[in-house]
DNA sequence: CAGTGGTCTAGACCACACC
DNA sequence: GTGTGGTCTAGACCACTGT
């Protein structure tokens, strides 16, 4: 099956820019990737080939390839040498990335609200020193937030930053969260390690997070290393499984899935 | 600091075999990952620019940036335009991908031994087939399956399989795994959208994974589709969360973390 | 300014799938 | 066979960085 009369309308309806300042192959899977979401590309039909496509685009066959290439990286189409570009079906797509926590209650309709419990200056312990790699008794900054919707507690979420990467207070981690107040000193983020368990709540915990005795409560502990390969934070979070899970979505799951098979 | 000696040498020893079906960048980018892994090539040290480190191996500059690109994908290196590209520190690197549990124990020198406790047809349900996307009562098969390590109960794993789809038995299942039965017949796995949670185990649960009363078990639901957009499986595993939890390495951490900033 | 990576081109040949 | 995507080349120009 073809691309037919729709999804040819969307590639024939394309005039690239060659002036922007998006990349050409950028502009053209951007236009593809609305095509198929919009449901002008079908699922399942068969693109022509990529020289075709590059023709009728006016553009060379390897930026053609690179717009291929992303929309393949991304999951939305299937490419195999001998047979064609085929669009995957929409179920199989949605977003492909790792989704965030505050994204997902966003969709949901949710604004999830962020309120700072501690936000204090304190000396690496040692189990701290040796999770952000650095020297016991190195000043950090302990941070303890609580993220609820309209509802209930769903998260308890600690970080430990080295204090000469904190040059905010707590009401500017409220307002703006962890990861921009650190993109505007300077830091990029590079990769991240983290650890995804369970475990039964403290006494405490269960209150704090407005959850039962013995509920079970998901954990997920990360170190994050800038691009220089600092580590910039330690962090603990804790949420409440019976009101949060984690919604992930893998391409190729064969070399990414979690778990076992 | 540029790559110094050592690293210099790596580059310089490298032969690339234009006769090998192994691809020029995939030769080269193995080479550099294992000078840069094996510590040939330090951590934070600066390479020469691209045109130059082709023109010494012998190849073009789009086939030296692809190989260069593999790795910055892979999180080995970083990149910045008018800067150069530099080695990571070593403990960013690691594996990069989500690992599998089975790839855990191997590498913990365990080797995981897994036991079918069901392999039988039935009918699905409704809540089966709406996972599957097939119509109620359209036959599958449910296979539950308990992995264990030398000592002691970690998951218990349930797979609901359409039954065209399975043309294996329980004693295949147990010797090959199922994604490698899978692809034998011919499927192209190719996303999966899954979900990770936590909940107390119920009192059959904690005995069969040799947990106490009000263990905390991590919980995975998966669906799991192939290339042409069909639903291969629907699986839900349960984990001894007291002794089990999922490593998981990323890169560039901003778009791809689970949970909140 | 000079040097870096990012983008783009117009060709070529190859490996693979289907007929 | 024919047609597909995968790889590779030898150039070119641009955007960004630090001096």
């Amino acid at each position: 099956m073809s691309l037919g009369p729709s999804g040819d309308a969307v590639i024939s309806s394309l005039r690239v820019d060659r002036n922007s300042p998006i990349p050409l192959y950028f502009q053209v899977a951007q236009h593809l990737e609305r095509g198929i979401t919009g449901g002008h590309i079908p699922p399942g039909s068969l693109f022509e080939n990529e020289i075709q496509l590059a023709v009728r685009l006016g553009i060379s066959r390897p930026t053609m390839r690179r717009a291929m290439q992303h929309l393949a990286d991304r999951g939305l189409i299937v490419r195999r040498r001998g047979i064609g570009t085929r669009v995957v079906q929409p179920k199989v797509r949605r977003s492909i990335e790792l989704t965030s926590l505050y994204d997902d209650l966003r969709q949901a309709g949710e604004v999830p609200r962020t309120r700072v419990l501690e936000f204090a200056e304190m000396a690496a312990s040692r189990e701290i020193a040796k999770r952000l790699a650095c020297g016991a008794g190195t000043p950090v900054v302990r941070m303890v937030r609580l993220r609820s919707t309209s509802v209930s507690p769903i998260a308890k979420m600690t970080n430990f930053i080295p204090s000469e990467l904190v040059d905010f207070d707590a009401s500017a981690l409220e307002a703006d969260g962890l990861y921009p107040l650190l993109r505007a000193r300077g830091v990029h983020l590079h990769a991240a390690t983290q650890s995804v368990g369970a475990r039964t709540a403290t006494g405490a915990e269960a209150e704090e997070l407005e959850e039962g005795r013995h509920a079970a409560l998901l954990t997920i502990t990360r170190t994050t290393f800038d691009d220089r390969g600092d580590t910039v934070e330690y962090a603990q979070h804790l949420y409440a499984a019976s009101r949060y899970s984690f919604e992930t979505h893998l391409v190729s799951p064969v070399s990414g899935t979690i778990g076992t098979y």
